[in-house]
DNA sequence: TCCATATTTCGAGTATTCTCGAATTATGGA
DNA sequence: TCCATAATTCGAGAATACTCGAAATATGGA
């Protein structure tokens, strides 16, 4: 991932209502959302949630999806993972003796679902 | 971490010069730089590198100690340990299947440096 | 074709952020 | 004490971001 890329991913993620609706947008999955039914769920009008969904878009952590009337918008968890992995490279480029326990509770936090193969 | 921590170091990390900051930082290990350093490293002007020094202390990512004359700073390895599991939580608690790529990722990151226990 | 639904685009107002020069605070040394 | 250095705080200007109502676009069905 390049710089320009992850600093708009994380701007992008910076902001409450963005955040919001990209964590629905995780916990909805595969199949992802219309836009109104994010809007429903966290209280914003359609035009604010619009504008939003577009920085988003623009930086990869969403992608659109036309279903007839309705447009499902889902997470790019691949962006996602770019991102953190961006984020770790960061920090063990460096110090690569630092990276060990971060790596490890990035495993600890796939465990919380009980999955042993995580 | 809470989610307005989160969204802080989010927020912090999504403006450039403050990325390039927080990696040099991360770049300069344990002992940190002085403002000044920082300064002359990312031509960035006194003030205005305090300003964005401030940003990134209020959210965590790095700390300040005064040395004499100088305040060094270090980035809060912690801290972004935390955010990179507070991110992957948001994946992995809905979609615990997705998790694993990522973090084999992470581990792959980790392993650039050569070293084996990572 | 005509209408209702779903979403986006437009334009404007307000708020926040970024950057800078100038002034201020804090420290160490002569 | 006095001065130089290191960094911050202050105040203001310009740019950017956020939100909203109103209008426009796109789709599906009667």
């Amino acid at each position: 991932m390049e710089k320009q890329n992850a600093l708009n991913a994380l701007a992008a993620l910076g902001q409450e209502t963005r955040l919001d609706v990209f964590r629905l947008l995780v916990k909805a999955g595969q199949e992802g959302l219309p836009a109104g039914a994010i809007s429903d769920a966290l209280d914003v009008r359609p035009n604010t949630l619009s504008t939003h969904l577009g920085a988003l878009s623009r930086s990869g952590l969403v992608h659109a999806e036309r279903d007839g009337r309705s447009i499902h918008y889902r997470a790019d968890l691949e962006t996602m993972q770019a991102l953190v992995t961006y984020l770790l490279q960061d920090c063990c480029g460096g110090n690569p003796d630092l990276c060990a326990p971060i790596a490890s509770l990035a495993a600890a936090s796939c465990g919380q679902g009980g999955s042993a193969d995580c």
